[in-house]
DNA sequence: CCGCACTGTCTATCGAGTGT
DNA sequence: ACACTCGATAGACAGTGCGG
């Protein structure tokens, strides 16, 4: 018996899914928080007063006879040849039925069209009419105020979006259009499964968007290159087709191979000057561009689906610690802030007077990430707007001589993680020795106290983070 | 899952020039 | 007058890689 998530694994990699089946997992912390069952808000919002709910292994006849006393279902059950459906919403109709699925995020993309197709395939052979598809999916114009209101948190929509929130293709007719038989893939799937574990085939996918689980596992050889290695170039999926043609190092590569990347053109300079690569008159214009005193800003957040606290909207965060160092006649001070449950106004004052109010505020990938969150937090508090926006308009991105190919050393391996980063450029700052080695580890532990509304051991890793952050600077200057 | 930046590629459009 | 090519330009979009 599978369930679509099974064509879903299948698809994206025969081995993949023989792993699931016949191996434990080990369960990874979601990105998402999501506090709320997702299922009966949705209920609330489509306005359902009279439906019947669906159970796990109810059969074809079961909710087939369900639609002949109820217009709704909820979570309807079908299955055919061994493949079983769930059907988060279906309303019959005259015309036939139509068909609701949830989408936990704001932008529900053309992307995913796979998924709902293979839906529709099992509903097909039943001979079921499906007239129409929809899809319920967060409102991300939606600002909570202090109650939640279920009917502006979703919108249900008949089309996808393009990556700007656009509308683009009409649901339904995309994907009709992408409706495929599933037979042959159920029976290799079959075959799969009963055989040994396939053998690893290296695809995008395995590391396009979020790198597979089991990619360490699948190509070991990988983790033994050496920096010179031609699998660390950066911006290509070509790198097999290099290594076919004979070129495995990095200081192989002629301007032809290459796509004129500035990255990629500092990494083959890297490999033809001894390891390391600096533009230095465009690292010179950036420094320029710095203020001192400079100061070292790090947060952490979570992410919440449905925003918990008024002023947040759906897929918002929610800041609960800082860390900073500033840095001046070569002294260094530290504060920080930790906080839980709403703790934003309270991370505001604590970041409001303890910043310098001169200087650059460094923070890594900064445009994406600390700006951002200083924006958020100026429009959900509109009596610290001005204070917050002149922060974020004084921090520097301390990640862009690297993504921009100012300067490359092979030992960064293709990464610029400021983790991959500090092991090279301070080693003495490694994160081994620290119990939480990982952003999202620490987002772990947070949940964990904030759920209990408990305080949390604040840990060491912020500070390394800024010392990190200072001694790259006091390298690249 | 979200957003952002950067980059290259693709597409649409425009004006100039050309051929009919 | 019309259709076509060509190159330049601008915008849309996809791919990649960061952060949590």
């Amino acid at each position: 018996m599978y369930h679509i998530s099974d064509i879903k694994k299948y698809r994206f990699c025969p081995r993949f899914f023989w792993k699931a089946n016949h191996q434990k997992q080990t369960s990874r912390m979601p990105y998402i928080r999501l506090e709320e069952k997702l299922i009966e808000l949705a209920k609330e919002k489509l306005e359902i007063d009279s439906f019947f709910m669906g159970v796990r292994n109810d059969s074809n006849d079961i909710s087939l006879s369900a639609f002949e006393k109820n217009e709704w279902g909820c979570n309807v059950r079908f299955e055919y040849h061994g493949l079983r459906v769930k059907i988060p919403f279906m309303q019959k109709t005259d015309e036939g039925y139509r068909i609701f699925f949830t989408y936990l995020g704001v932008l529900p993309k053309g992307d995913d069209v796979r998924f709902y197709a293979d839906n529709l395939w099992v509903l097909q052979q039943l001979d079921l009419h499906v007239m129409d598809i929809q899809i319920i999916h967060l409102n991300a114009g939606y600002i909570r105020e202090e109650e939640l209101d279920v009917s502006d948190l979703f919108v249900v929509s008949e089309h996808f979006y393009t990556p700007k929130g656009n509308p683009s293709k009409r649901i339904f007719d995309y994907v009709l259009h992408h409706v495929q038989d599933l037979s042959k893939v159920l029976s290799s799937m079959e075959e799969t499964l009963s055989g040994p574990m396939p053998e690893a085939v290296k695809l995008p996918r395995c590391y396009r968007r979020n790198k597979c689980p089991h990619y360490d596992e699948c190509f070991p050889h990988e983790q033994t290159h050496d920096a010179m290695s031609i699998y660390h170039l950066v911006n290509t999926n070509q790198k097999d087709e290099l290594v076919a043609k004979g070129i495995t190092r990095l200081d192989q590569l002629t301007g032809e191979d290459i796509t004129g990347d500035r990255v990629q053109y500092a990494q083959i300079m890297a490999a033809r000057s001894g390891g390391e690569f600096v533009d230095r008159l465009a690292l010179k214009n950036w420094i320029k561009s710095l203020q001192p005193p400079f100061s070292f800003l790090d947060f952490e957040w979570d992410l919440y689906a449905i925003p918990p606290y008024h002023g947040l909207k759906p897929m918002e965060v929610l800041p609960f610690q800082f860390s900073l160092h500033m840095y001046h006649d070569q002294q260094v001070e530290h504060e920080q802030f930790l906080g839980v449950g709403d703790c934003r106004e309270d991370f505001i004052k604590k970041l409001l007077t303890t910043i310098p109010e001169e200087g650059t505020i460094f923070a890594y990938n900064a445009d994406g990430a600390e700006k951002l969150r200083l924006l958020e937090l100026a429009r959900q508090f509109p009596t610290y707007e001005e204070a917050l926006i002149s922060i974020a308009d004084r921090l520097i991105d301390l990640a862009i001589p690297f993504f921009l190919g100012l300067y490359y050393n092979l030992e960064f391996k293709g990464a610029f993680t400021l983790k991959r980063v500090t092991e090279v450029i301070a080693p003495d700052l490694a994160y081994d020795d620290l119990n939480i080695q990982h952003g999202l580890q620490a987002v772990e532990q947070w949940r964990a106290a904030d759920r209990l509304d408990a305080p949390m051991d604040p840990d060491v890793k912020d500070q390394l983070y800024a010392y990190c952050m200072r001694d790259t600077l006091s390298m690249v200057s």
